[in-house]
DNA sequence: TTTCAAGGTGACC
DNA sequence: GGTCACCTTGAAA
């Protein structure tokens, strides 16, 4: 019995946002951005990992890998260089392990306006030269 | 309470 | 080993 309020109101209206990353359908904005599950789970172990001091695995070419990321599974370097392009902050990702933890409002759209503060790719000539000791 | 997103966890490749 | 997808957590609205 569906009477009234059972299976109704309930957000008929899915547009499917697509990834600013992989072009994939995105569950919803994480990391500043829309991105899709594998991205966000990507980005995390990424910056984890830099977190541990390692350096991600560097690429072949010069980072200029003709990744259209229908493949995602290219170049890790190029993911991750086009997350960060895409506007993905690795502030986003919690040092700590807390969970939840939503800091003030994810902003919705923010993808231009970061665009324009970093300069577009300005993080590949930054990051390059340090990876970072922290 | 509900919502939103970040994190963990685990199954699949 | 890495990727993909779902569930839990946890604070803000
Ligand atoms: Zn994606
Ligand atoms: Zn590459």
């Amino acid at each position: 019995m569906l009477t009234d309020n059972d299976v109704c109101c309930q957000a008929p209206s899915q547009v499917a946002v697509l990834c600013l990353v992989c072009r994939d359908i995105s569950s919803g904005l994480h990391y500043g951005i829309h991105t899709c599950e594998s991205c966000k789970a990507f980005f995390k172990r990424s910056v984890r990992r830099e977190n541990q001091g390692q350096a991600p695995s560097a690429c072949r070419s010069s980072g200029d890998c003709p990744v259209t990321w229908q493949r995602k599974t290219g170049c890790q370097a190029c993911r991750f260089a086009k997350c960060l392009a895409a506007g993905m902050r690795r502030e986003a990702v919690r040092p700590d392990q807390t969970r939840g933890g939503r800091r003030s409002a994810p902003t919705s759209s923010s993808y231009d306006e970061r665009m324009k503060q970093f300069d577009g790719l300005d993080f590949f000539n930054r990051g390059r030269e340090n990876v970072d000791t922290v």
